[in-house]
DNA sequence: ATTAGTACCTTGTATAATAAGGTACTTTGT
DNA sequence: ACAAAGTACCTTATTATACAAGGTACTAAT
């Protein structure tokens, strides 16, 4: 799988899964992975961006069955960016799905 | 438009509209342009990319128009780079899809 | 001559994904 | 009591790519 197409993607899906539950990122990373390729090393990182930039935020509770979990909670901010950014991919994918059957809009 | 998405998409992009016919860089952009914005910042870089690991060759031709042009022609490994490029799109664009979708498969 | 358009190129910067490491808790087996 | 496995968190260094902002050079038109 192409590291690359990942880019900016990963975000938009963290921030889907968040519109529907809350969620902490072990969960996260193998709720994602039955889907796409995904390591921790990318989610933490990534789930500290979202929190810097207030799209979500965060809470403790503990697990019978390890470690204490982050739980993951979108604000609003994090929701309107959630939807402008699920508008943007499929713009994005339809305008490559464009060039990608030769389709040019003036032929 | 996410910059991020176009990681990795872009240079399918070119391969893509190689498969059709050779152009050159300048025509790359505006032909890419219709769909998704680019700048020649990047185009010229990928190209450069795209011939060291030998997916294009170059030829030069003379223009009516302005400066000599740079053609681009795929090579037989370009080819086959691009088959399975647009593969891996299509399957990374459904398993965004369902992710967005909320659709987890086992449910 | 000077501008606009065509066509090429390079350098520095920002961003994101990952590998590879680490910490700490709980349960289970010995 | 101890070790191993699974859960759950985190950080650092590396890699890749897109872009802005700059530049060069040619042609045609003003």
């Amino acid at each position: 799988m192409n590291i690359q197409f990942k880019k900016g993607v990963l975000e938009l899906c963290v921030l889907a899964l968040l519109t529907k539950k809350n969620m902490y990122g072990y969960d996260l990373v193998n709720e994602i992975s039955k889907n796409i390729d995904i390591s921790e090393g990318t989610i933490y990182p990534l789930l500290r961006r979202l929190k810097n930039v207030g799209y979500v935020t965060t809470y403790l509770q503990e697990s019978q069955e390890g470690a204490p979990r982050k739980y993951y909670k979108l604000t609003l901010s994090g929701q309107k960016v959630t939807d402008e950014m699920q508008k943007d991919w499929n713009v994005f994918v339809e305008s490559v799905g464009n060039l990608l059957r030769g389709g040019d809009i003036n032929e």
